[in-house]
DNA sequence: CGGTCAGTTGAGAACTTTCAACATGGGTGG
DNA sequence: CCACCCATGTTGAAAGTTCTCAACTGACCG
């Protein structure tokens, strides 16, 4: 059930029957449904466990005493938020959904004994925690050094690389699922700014979006734009030495 | 001998005599100094080692083709860079220092070796990790929220807390080694746009800044006017439950 | 003494925000 | 079924912030 997540961490190792067993069985204990725009998590939760978005998109966010918000990090399905966040008292930040989703939590015992007795997936969770801490330093380069359309089409660049690491693009296209006040809180951008910036890339043919769906025409012509690279995210399934070699061969 | 980075280690859990001396004789292994503005780590390196700042201080940045740079973090004497980053292929960001440094290289087998022996020193490394996490999240906030004067004060806050933490203050009074144009860099704003920001920052009596002496005659004043809040620095001996308690009472 | 680096200053240009109005669409209650 | 409402997206114009360019100062070094 834990596709996406299975998906993407199979970008880095192939899992072996057990291993991905292991994780679905783990995914299995409890899962939650919430609506759009929910808090999943509080700033100053105290949580003992890590949350897998199954399906809908969701962010890490922080928000000023003054009101001004800032998406920190977006998630998609097979995302995992907060991984051992729990050596930390208490949670400097929250986490929200942006449209209806699922999500399972899994208890940081079960996520220790899996890691304990698969060795693969553990190695796997790290390499998605570097990961994600690797997009967050790119973040950080995003808004400090890229103009409003160099910063949203890289944005666009990469939110399109990793749905389709989890195979949820389909050719060129994909859907974009968050409203242009979400893409400003992650950019750190007026709304305004924000929409005639997308205008400005329609015009430039670099992407064609309808509603809430986004096709990008000529993929390697927006990353030129955007001045990105995808080196940062580290698809390149760097962890193959550890593959699993499955008893029966086809 | 690194004792900012036990001292800092001390604020999250009292470690042990033997815990001491296991970290000292690691990082006593491979002693390495550098002039300033020296890479350490090249973008597109594979490492083996982390590296533990002694002395003088480091950064992490990431560099645009077309020669922008974004700082994305800066160290500080007793900051560990890229703990277990070598879980990935090449590293996608270069490390280099702002000031002459001394750095301890401790070799992957070296720290994964204490961390089996001392459990106390793993939780205290994840801790350390877990922060670093946390201060990227901030950063992006930083970037992305506030405007130039509440950015820059923000970082002073942040630096003279880190610094205090290390125990490289004295009362309201520390370094700032960095060129404006780090701090530029660092920020995301033009070098001249800083030094008016900082020139406003003096005019409102909210540091003291000759040279490289930094003063924060109150730093309430400067936290308030800058949206600061230090929980995500995590400096409330939270690991205390791990706490060693020492056979010897004095 | 000349050169270079860091810091400072002025003025205009460029980018982004704010405010306010208007358009569109789906959903709800009458 | 229609009327209304609200969230989202769009547009215009003025204001504000930050950048760029260019010049100049002061300190340190060879």
């Amino acid at each position: 059930m834990p596709r996406h997540f299975l998906r993407k961490l199979e970008l880095y190792t192939h899992l072996s029957a057990a291993d991905r067993e292991a994780l679905e069985s783990a995914v299995g204990e409890k899962r939650r449904r919430v609506g759009p725009r929910e808090d999943i998590v509080r700033e100053g939760d105290h949580t003992g466990h890590v949350n897998l978005v199954l399906e809908g998109w969701a962010c890490r966010y922080k928000q000023l005493e003054d009101g001004r918000r800032q998406i920190v990090a977006l998630f998609v399905p097979g995302d995992l938020c907060d991984t051992h966040i729990d050596v930390l008292r208490e949670m400097d930040h929250a986490i929200g959904t942006l449209t209806p989703a699922t999500y399972a939590e899994v208890s940081r015992d079960t996520l220790g004994a899996i890691a304990a007795r698969h060795p693969r997936i553990m190695q796997a969770l790290w390499w998605d925690t570097l990961v994600s801490a690797s997009i967050q330093r790119e973040w950080t380069v995003n808004l400090g050094q890229r103009s409003a359309s160099e910063r949203l089409g890289h944005l666009l660049c990469e939110l399109f690389l990793r749905l389709r690491g989890v195979g949820l693009t389909e050719g060129n296209h994909c859907v974009l699922p968050t409203t242009q006040a979400d893409l400003a809180d992650a950019m750190g951008l007026s709304t305004v700014h924000i929409n005639r910036t997308l205008q400005d890339l329609r015009r430039a043919g670099l992407i064609v979006l309808k509603g809430r769906n986004l096709t990008i025409p000529d993929l390697a012509a927006l990353q030129a734009a955007s001045l990105f690279t995808p080196n940062y995210l580290h698809f390149d399934h760097i962890g193959r030495h550890l593959d699993a070699v499955e008893p029966v061969a086809v």
